[in-house]
RNA sequence: GCGCCCUUAGCUCAGUUGGAUAGAGCAACGGCUUUCUAAGCCGUGGGUCGAGGGUUCGAAUCCUUCAGGGCGUGCCA
């Protein structure tokens, strides 16, 4: 409709290009909104403000101009002028109508679009380190980067949802040892545990299947594995002391035995992940291990990479890439002194490997504590020779978590978190999902424990799937009475929905496909969550204001098929935010 | 110190990319059901859009200064 609305004024500015009355090297951004105001009409366009100024002529002298000579059309019934030089369009019955045909024909492909097609995207998100399960912290990202995806595949691109898996570097290892010691615990060996190992009950779940499996093979005497280390805190250094404890359980175990530790903390906590993410109605495409990046050596041949284009020089022993040549703050190591390569040199091969896997755009979504890192591995891809704009950084702002008044602290390293899987328990994967996405991402959020489980009946998701439910009640009172829903009796007869209720309904239907481009433009799934609350509320004045099962066949059915649609566009929101549309409340 | 993000009703948040009288939910108050789900509907009250200055026909929105809050600023991952 607006596309519509726009035609025609662009008509109207031509006409008068042609005519003489605007000189012919004017340029018209035609922009139609939406009005507030009913008083207004139904769409208002500004063109006749933005182009007074190079016309040099009252903006209502123009839109008068423009109102003259709009060609005809049957779906508007009125022009007004308004204000300092709006013009508005009231729009005819017939033409609002006529949504509801469209909503049914296209059924779930209703508000999708192909703006996107051809498109390689991919979204990275969560991507939390496998030291242990993941915890509401991380809720948020995993809420946003999955309605993101959804969004963008509505909007016809192709797009693929990836997991980075930190399966390498220091944490891990600190995992594994984690893991050695809880299981020399359980194969009766006594041992203090360190004060920086990973102190949650997961890790004894883990060391006690290891030792179900493994027996006591792994099993070395407690004085052997402890002797000659750094001590522990609060007298000695914890960090000399994990560290000499990783290397003791290398040098014990050997390679084989080790990694076999290794990978019992790394499989079970990935899969368990993957577990709970799914429950949280998150999947992904690929899990992208980092360790493989080392294997294939992509890491030396990125750093090789950059060096080639003069961009990585040697200092104190260790490489450096030339970041501020890119706009970055300092230079950044890539190789230690002690040759091991950074975690950020890791990165860099990574999402090299990103745009060779053929993605046009890749979106990261980080948590905002990774700010900080945009610019350097923005630069890092210049100097690759890949334009930095392809790779689009989301921050998702952390979620305060509270219980009542009290701030929950979430450290995983110290075990006391709660977990996402503790929040889907308590307050349900669609109240969660709904809430989280319902705030925009970079907005700072407040989450109250106490408050979330306890108004759980007045979640806003619930007033939206009420409304669903609540349609789909009436199909079935209906097919009680033998009046079963007849689509076609009712398209016939639209032309006596005329209640203002109806006409609500109808054009805030009619906004959906706009909401769902610019959601997916602009990465906002929360414009999704507000609208369909709209939606919701559209509807349930409606149904309290007109009965539905009635005897008149030819009313019934017209306003059956307006319900039927309503409800189409409520199911094809929700799931593009991971939330269910229930059939029954 | 420097950099990024944020500040809108008592609380939690929207605000269609610069448009008309700034909106929801919760909380408070008053009404609505012998009839399709009251997890609903209708109504009332509530604001110096953090503060000042600027840009223009027009600013919550753009620029600038300041205040307050969050985060970052490793040869950690």
């Amino acid at each position: 409709m607006k596309q519509h609305i726009a035609n025609l004024i662009q008509q109207a500015i031509d006409t008068l290009k042609a005519s003489g009355d605007f000189d012919t090297e004017l340029v018209a951004n035609i922009q139609i909104d939406n009005t507030r105001d009913k008083q207004h009409g139904d769409l208002a366009c500004n063109v006749a403000l933005t182009l007074a100024k190079a016309a040099r002529r009252n903006p209502r002298d123009i839109a008068q101009l423009i109102c003259a000579h709009l060609p005809a059309s049957d779906a508007v019934t009125k022009t007004e002028i308004a204000g300092p030089g709006f013009i508005n369009f009231f729009i005819s019955q017939d033409a609002t109508q006529a949504i509801i045909g469209k909503v049914l024909e296209q059924a779930e492909k209703f508000g999708r679009n192909n703006s996107g097609a051809g498109h390689k995207v991919q979204v990275e998100f969560v991507s939390a380190n496998p030291t242990g399960p993941l915890h509401v912290g991380h809720g948020r990202g995993a809420a946003y980067g999955a309605s993101v995806s959804n969004l963008l595949a509505a909007a016809g691109y192709d797009v693929q949802r990836e997991y980075y898996v930190n399966d390498a570097g220091r944490q891990m290892n600190i995992l594994a040892a984690s893991v050695w010691l809880r299981y020399l615990q359980q194969a009766g060996e006594t041992i203090v545990f360190p004060s920086n190992g990973y102190q949650g009950d997961y890790v004894n779940d883990i060391a006690q299947q290891l030792h179900t499996q493994a027996g006591d093979r792994l099993k070395h005497a407690a004085t052997t594995v402890m002797a000659g280390l750094h001590t522990d805190a609060p007298e000695g250094d914890k960090e000399k002391h994990i560290d000499d404890l990783i290397e003791r359980a290398q040098s014990l175990l050997g390679d084989q035995d080790y990694r076999l530790v290794f990978d019992a903390g790394l499989d079970s906590i990935r899969d368990d992940i993957k577990h709970d993410l799914h429950g949280f109605g998150v999947d992904y495409e690929n899990w992208f291990s980092e360790r493989s990046l080392d294997q294939d050596d992509q890491i030396n041949r990125a750093i090789a990479k950059l060096q080639q284009q003069g961009h990585v020089y040697e200092d104190k022993g260790a490489l450096w890439f030339r970041s501020t040549a890119f706009g970055d703050d300092k230079d950044r190591v890539v190789k230690r002194d002690n040759g091991q390569t950074t975690y950020f040199a890791s990165d860099i091969a990574y999402h090299l490997n990103k745009f060779e896997r053929g993605m046009d755009t890749v979106i990261n979504v980080w948590g905002a504590d990774h700010h900080g890192y945009i610019t350097r591995v923005k630069a890092a891809l210049e100097a690759l020779g890949i334009d930095p704009a392809r790779l689009v950084v989301k921050l998702v702002q952390f979620a305060i978590l509270y219980r009542g008044e009290e701030r929950v602290q979430m450290s995983t390293r110290s075990g006391s978190f709660v977990t996402l899987r503790e929040l889907r328990e308590e307050v349900g994967k669609d109240a969660s999902r709904f809430f989280y996405v319902t705030r925009k991402a970079e907005q700072h959020m407040d989450f109250d424990l106490e408050l979330a489980k306890s108004e759980s009946k007045d979640n806003p998701v619930y007033y939206i799937q009420y409304a669903h439910a609540r349609i789909c009640t009436l199909i079935r009172k209906l097919a009680e009475k033998d009046m079963a829903w007849d689509a076609d009796i009712g398209l016939a007869q639209l032309d006596k929905l005329s209640q203002a209720a109806e006409i609500d309904l109808m054009q805030q239907i009619e906004l959906y496909p706009e909401v769902i481009a610019n959601a997916a433009k602009n990465h906002e799934p929360h414009q999704v969550a507000h609208y369909l609350k709209d939606l919701a509320a559209n509807f349930h004045t409606y149904y309290n204001a007109h009965r539905m099962v009635i005897e008149d066949m030819q009313l019934r059915n017209a306003r059956m098929c307006l319900c039927m649609a309503a409800r189409q566009v409520m199911a094809n929101g929700l799931e593009l935010l991971g939330v269910d549309a229930p059939e029954q409340m």
